[in-house]
DNA sequence: GCATTTCCTATACATGGTATATCAATACGA
DNA sequence: TCGTATTGATATACCATGTATAGGAAATGC
């Protein structure tokens, strides 16, 4: 494991669809928040591979649910970040933050 | 290739150093920069590996500069953004800050 | 029951991130 | 003038992260 062990790309996606969904963040909801916000077309596999990773490293804990009475109301795994994960969010966010502020688009390309 | 080929989180923080930087760019200063920025302590090898993966994509350029007069003063490979570039870290920063945009900081942990 | 829907799991591979070690070119001082 | 310190770059290897593919489980509806 990296020394001060940053979060990769995705992971702090994935992070951030976590806080928005609150207790409603499983991996259906979790892959269309990001695909709503970011138009990025996000791949299911590619998100439980990486809340398996987050859960692994103590930023998310879950839990099985109830399954509901829809139609293939299959119950849901759902996802929450732990203390842990919310500071490490926190951190990583400040971190980009930083790197963002004072930034002059008009003189790059 | 993936699809929607999306930077890496180490990659989105090279770019946005470069675009800092401007003409003075370059592997040493790009780690600095970096790490004032975030806190983060940077590796100076991982630096100058994205740096190349990145000429690989077309999204920087580099040239070599001149030797300085100062002690040690050799010469330095000056990086700077593609107009290709300079529009993939555009988006990405997009897609960061609509992640980022009305999170609650407080219903977290 | 069998198809259909929603959601999760398993697995394998490609890419990105990090550490270590080493090399190159310059200036300085004994 | 020769070693040594200093600044900066390169090579390489390894592990973590990102992505795709395929398939399995549990519910409904006819």
């Amino acid at each position: 494991m990296p020394k001060g062990d940053a979060l990769g790309g995705f992971e702090q996606l994935v992070l951030l669809a976590l806080a928005h969904l609150g207790d409603n963040a499983y991996g259906v909801s979790i892959r269309q928040e990001i695909a709503a916000r970011t138009g990025r077309d996000v791949n299911i596999g590619a998100v439980y591979a990486t809340l398996d990773r987050l859960e692994t490293k103590g930023l998310t804990r879950s839990r099985t649910g109830e399954p509901t009475s829809l139609r293939g109301g299959r119950s849901k795994r759902y996802f929450e970040l732990t203390a842990e994960g919310a500071r490490a969010l926190e951190e990583s966010v400040r971190a980009i933050e930083s790197m963002i502020r004072g930034l002059n688009w008009g003189e790059l390309g």
